[in-house]
DNA sequence: TTAGCCTTGAGT
DNA sequence: ACTCAAGGCTAA
């Protein structure tokens, strides 16, 4: 099943492959799946595996296991509700409004990627990347020496979500998330995902915009930490840790840095794990996501912090501090020079643009959803992941700025350059690391680890075996 | 059991 | 009257 173009994946369907018919249970499909999906809702089916549950569904094989495509099908959002317990034929049901709405989005983003001249996809910015960035804070920030150890990242994912059940009751409650539709509201979700967040939860927390700002960016906005708490959290772990181990190893400006990134890191999983749409990955696809984005969500959260909270001229650390600038550029090499005045570069465009925080939540929602990541099972879903996230950013852009096709292709223009800058930094990271100047034991270097060992499967692997 | 085609009927 | 997602039918 490749997908390489939008174009196409909007005539394909997200179980199989196939040609899509028409929007079934929630979604488009093609007539196949449908029909499967209808008989086995219908009669209650029970199937099993005689694989380990990560059969490959597509046009030539999706008969070989319907075990896995029934799977699959729950997992891209086929919406169990839709099939009738009465039988009733014709008429329309509730998803009526959401298909309706999903059909304009679709419309509206095609003719929008065609006024902006931007290839069918704007997934092609998006997407092309084989690994990230890193960050290139360092200066006269402390003086002290902070050192601990991380759990590793297979111990912030749980270790259960490969036993798949087939029972469709439990199928249902496993979808808590999928919040009912809501007809009136200006949704831009509900789409192949099946995910639709009733805006009257959150109304209370954005009673100022909640009325016009998509569902799907509403839920974004939730699941992003409190910069507060985040501060209050890492400076207290740092604190902590810098009691417990004064003793121990140098304490380069460079190594706290890592410490803090680490730091940063964590965070950056546990939102991952608390976050919609990811929680539905299998394990092992989480991680391979995370392997794939994490530096370069580490560097948007540095530079975002920069564009929201940060002043002219000075670096503002997740810890509080600030950092002048011009000192860093002076006391570090020429390469961490040269990527911080990109990293600053971008910064100043991304503040003349005020990207505002629900667009920075909306990107990386992007950023996480890449489906260029390799060998995924959910491949499928996370392209459907990213389409929504598109669709959702475009109609917030569309919302609340008169200049928004000039507005997403500059996003997009942006998300390009933090790639490149995300893979020149993580390079130099791993250089460092290849010269055991990266402390060991955390995240980070776990991270780093896996880049080295890109095209096997992984240490985090080997470390889900021991478990 | 699958999947392509057919029938139905509420919403527009 | 038309649309289009439901369910139904049936040859393979």
């Amino acid at each position: 099943m490749e997908y390489r173009h939008d174009v196409c994946l909007e005539e394909l369907c997200p179980v199989c492959g196939d040609k899509v018919s028409g929007y079934h249970y929630g979604l488009l499909t093609c007539e196949s799946c449908k029909g499967f999906f209808k008989r086995t809702v219908q009669n209650s089916k029970k199937y099993t595996c005689i694989e380990n549950q990560a059969c490959r569904i597509d046009k030539i094989q999706r008969k070989r296991c319907p075990f896995c495509r029934f799977q699959k099908c729950l997992h891209v959002g086929m919406r169990l509700e839709a099939v009738r317990a009465d039988r009733l034929r014709g008429g329309r049901n509730k998803f009526g409004p959401m298909y309706k709405h999903d059909r304009a989005l679709k419309q509206q983003r095609k003719a929008l990627i065609q006024a902006s001249s931007i290839c069918p996809e704007s997934s092609l910015l998006l997407a092309s990347s084989k690994h990230q960035k890193a960050f290139t804070v360092t200066g006269g920030l402390h003086r002290h020496t902070v050192f601990w150890s991380t759990p590793s990242l297979c111990s912030f994912l749980p270790s259960n979500s490969s036993g798949v059940t087939q029972d469709l009751h439990t199928s249902l409650s496993n979808q808590t998330f999928m919040l009912e539709y809501s007809s009136n509201c200006a949704s831009s979700t509900g789409t192949a995902a099946g995910i639709v967040i009733n805006p009257s939860q959150y109304s209370s927390h954005f009673s100022n915009q909640g009325s016009r700002m998509p569902p799907l960016v509403v839920e974004f906005l939730r699941c992003d930490p409190d910069e507060i708490e985040l501060q209050n959290k890492i400076t207290t772990r740092l604190q902590q840790e810098q009691m417990c181990r004064e003793k121990h190893r140098d304490n380069d400006t460079f190594s706290l840095m890592c410490i803090m990134a680490d730091q940063m890191l964590c965070s950056i999983v546990q939102w991952a794990r608390a976050s919609i749409f990811f929680k539905q990955l299998k394990v092992s696809d989480q991680m391979k996501i995370l392997h794939h984005c994490w530096s370069e969500l580490l560097l948007l959260d540095i530079i975002s912090r920069q564009v929201l909270y940060g002043k002219e001229g000075s670096l503002l650390l997740v810890t509080g501090q600030e950092v002048i600038l011009s000192d860093l550029v002076s006391c570090v090499s020429p390469l961490v020079a040269s990527l911080t005045q990109r990293g600053q570069d971008l910064v100043e465009k991304l503040h003349a643009l005020k990207v505002d925080r629900q667009e920075f939540a909306c990107i990386k929602f992007l950023i996480l959803f890449n489906p260029d990541v390799k060998e995924l099972e959910g491949h499928g879903f996370v392209e459907t992941v990213q389409k929504q996230v598109e669709g959702a950013l475009l109609e917030y852009i569309l919302s609340s700025s008169s200049q928004y096709l000039g507005r997403f292709a500059h996003l997009l223009l942006c998300l390009s350059e933090l790639r490149s800058l995300s893979t020149l930094t993580e390079d130099y990271l791993y250089f460092r690391h290849l010269r055991g100047e990266v402390p060991c034991n955390n995240l980070l270097n776990e991270m780093l680890h896996a880049k080295c060992s890109w095209n096997e499967d992984f240490y985090v692997h080997d470390s889900i075996r021991k478990h």
